[in-house]
DNA sequence: ATTTAATAATGACAAGTGTAGAGATGAGTT
DNA sequence: AACTCATCTCTACACTTGTCATTATTAAAT
């Protein structure tokens, strides 16, 4: 499966509330991106034609998505293809990034260090 | 500057080779993927359309090209852009990929055993 | 029962992307 | 000088993506 960008984007926000709804997804995105709700929806519905998320339910008119696939099984071939194509055998800068701006937690960086011991 | 999928795995040829050809390139690419020379010239005009690289130099008719920005300076918005899309606040499935599949040389062991102790 | 305001469904469009064929051109070969 | 083959240039096309307007529908308010 491939998603584009801003579909990444929305199903990203519905794994992070479990479920949700076009008008609030549309409220969260308009935090950050200037968007009108048909655009938003119809993202979603591209979202749905390709079984990434699906309708469990309704409050009124009102249909509320859940994710229907799993984060890891999209994350892993992205991180992928990812680091081959944009830190093609340079991955330096990425390690960077991670160490630096990410809040890694006590227990990433306990994984971290347990890795480095084996390596050794 | 925003590259293409295609598009970025030239330039990146283009990053590790220094310079090249569409020729070579079209070679190159060959061995992963079928397509033929026409695709490949075409990603390089547009590569060169968007000033990523430049021409340098011809032998005969054939043009050799080089990068015209450094890869860093593409790296850098994609790596973040990458994480926040991506590993939206979930960064241990990226760290377990680059200590596992990607070979880190002794330098960025070191580098990252330095960041672990300054951390403690 | 009507009206209204919110939500959904549908259709559309420009730009970007992957893909490639056709034709021009010229460097090297005969 | 003529020819040929590699390489370049130009054009094209279907598909995806971001973006939205319009229209249909219906729950809720009057």
């Amino acid at each position: 499966m491939k998603l584009s960008e801003f579909e990444l984007e929305v199903i990203n926000l519905m794994w992070e509330l479990k479920e949700s709804t076009a008008p609030a997804l549309h409220q969260e995105i308009c935090k950050t991106k200037n968007v009108t709700y048909s655009t938003v929806k119809t993202i979603i519905d591209r979202l749905e034609k390709k079984s990434a998320i699906k309708r469990i339910k309704n409050y009124g008119r009102t249909i509320v998505y859940a994710p229907a696939i799993e984060q890891s099984s999209l994350q892993k071939p992205l991180i992928k293809t990812f680091i081959s194509k944009v830190c093609a055998g340079n991955p330096r800068l990425l390690l960077n990034h991670l160490l630096e701006d990410e809040k890694l937690s006590d227990d990433d960086l306990a994984y971290l260090q347990s890795v480095l011991d084996k390596r050794k």
